[in-house]
Parts: structure tokens; C-alpha cells; sequence
DNA sequence: CTGAATCCCTGCCGATACTG
DNA sequence: CAGTATCGGCAGGGATTCAG
């Protein structure tokens, strides 16, 4: 993340896990209920983990906006975030492809053709990032 | 940033930051528009950038939960989230002020007994969570 | 009680060079 | 074209200790 890293802990004793956003018995629609927000550590199996862990690293948000408009082949990914290297944008993809969010479209021939796009799970990263814009752009607000 | 780090970047020669969620011209409503979409790295003033920077850090996510149940002292942050060392507690709450997240309210006697709440704009950080909470809960579907 | 200071270890990520 | 291999610098964060 960027830093930061959002990693994953040494694992906890073992019980429920859980760590949710907050919601009395009469929060939202939907969600799953207090018992999953007790947690007292970092667990990976946490949903908000989940999705951390799948935007983690400098770079990650950028690659998975660009695919959001659409397939891309490694080059234009490459064109499209010069000051990306290799090595970080292979680390990328890879990270994204194994999080299920990219799918690898290899294509046999010469030269070597990669395109990637976002799953059906990857497209549904749209909201969350919706929502983390709207909230850094309220940042002067109130 | 986890782990990874979300960190910022060393600074982009200038130009218009950006780097948002994806949406054309007919995207979702109040949306800036794809001005901000066409940033070639990460920005620290770009508003994704802001929340994850914001909610950045091993930790992070869980004190915030923690607190949008309610108004916390330190040792019962401490006391809710028990591997939680004091200097990574005090690093994450002074970031959090920082961010614009949460107030301290420092008590005058003695023992010394200082308060955490979220600010309203710490508050909104709810439906963020939310939004994570959404998408990794929806890890194995499809 | 509420932190800040220090130490050390680990993992990220950037640059460069090389392979299928 | 599409990556992997390697190396080095640096920041994150856990444990412990000390201070207001």
C-alpha cells in the first residue's frame, strides 16, 4: 500500500474473525451482523481485508482504473503508466490475477500478445473505488 | 500495504493529478469527470490516494471500526485490540488527527485521560468501509 | 494513564539486466 | 513483446524502555 502496508498478520488464536464497518442490529440491509466485527487483530479472512489486500501496492489502483476502461494489452498498460516498471507492473497483474480480480488473455503467435481484463468480480471494484474518491474528495469539506 | 504501501509517491513532474474509478461521459452521477482519469502515477492530492493514505497501515481499519461505535480512551482502544502495541496505537491514532479523522480530547486531572472520537468527516468513512466490506464478502460468488 | 524514543528485522518497490 | 532475476535503499511495525 502504497505502502503501507495493509498486509496479512501472523494469524490469530483462531475463533470468528471479522472486522466489519458498523452497524447496530438496525444498520444497513445486507450486511452481516456484530458477531464478525468483534475481532481484536488483523485477520485476512476479514472481508475489509480482502479487498485491501487486493488494492494493495503502490500502483494497484492505477492498473486496476485503467482496465476498468476497458481490455489491455501489457504494452498499453506499460504506455499508459510510464513510470511503472516491469517488474512492479508484472508483480501487479500477477497479485491482481491470483486475487481473481484480471484475467490473462494469452494469444498464441509472434510476437507474444497479452491482453488482461477484469473479471466480472474485477468490474465490481468500480463502486469501491467510487466510494474511496468520494470520500478524499470531501477531504476540505464540512 | 497492506503492507504494501500506499504510500506516496517521490512527485510527478507537475501537471493535473488525478486517477479515478472509471466512468465516461454518462458515468454515475456527481462525479468529476475524466480530467482527473488521466494521471500516469500516483498523486498524493489524488482523492483515492487521500482515503487510502488515510485509512493506510497495518491496524488502521480496526481503530477506525472501533471508534465509529463510539467515543473511545486510549486504554480501551488498547483494551479492544490487545496485540496492538502502544507505539503502532499511538502512530495510528496521531496519523488519524492528522488525516482529519479523529479529534483527541485530552481531559485535565489526573490520572491523565485523554478521549478519541471521529470527526464528521472521520464518520463518513462508515459507508468506505462499507464498500470494502461489500466487496470482499463477495470473495467466492459467481 | 498516555504516550514518545529506540532498536532491529522484514518486505516493498525501483533500477538494471537478462530470457522465452 | 512479455515478462523474470537480482540487488539495494528505505519505510513499516513489533518489542521494549523511558517520560509527562
Amino acid at each position: 500500500m502504497t505502502h503501507r502496508t495493509v498486509g496479512h498478520p501472523s494469524g490469530p488464536p483462531a475463533g470468528p474473525p471479522g472486522h466489519h464497518p458498523a452497524n447496530g442490529p438496525s444498520g444497513p440491509p445486507g450486511l452481516p451482523d456484530d458477531p464478525l466485527a468483534q475481532v481484536t487483530a488483523p485477520a485476512s479472512d476479514c472481508p475489509v481485508e480482502i479487498t485491501l489486500a487486493a488494492l494493495h501496492g503502490r500502483w494497484t489502483t492505477l492498473v486496476v482504473r485503467e482496465m476498468l476502461r476497458g481490455e489491455r494489452s501489457y504494452s498499453e498498460l506499460r504506455d499508459a503508466l510510464p513510470a511503472l516498471s516491469d517488474k512492479v507492473l508484472s508483480d501487479r497483474l500477477s497479485h491482481l490475477v491470483t486475487a481473481g480480480v484480471v484475467e490473462r488473455d494469452r494469444r498464441p503467435g509472434w510476437p507474444a500478445r497479452v491482453h488482461y481484463r477484469l473479471t466480472s468480480h474485477g468490474h465490481r471494484l468500480g463502486p469501491v473505488l467510487q466510494a474511496l474518491w468520494d470520500w478524499g474528495a470531501q477531504a476540505g469539506e464540512d
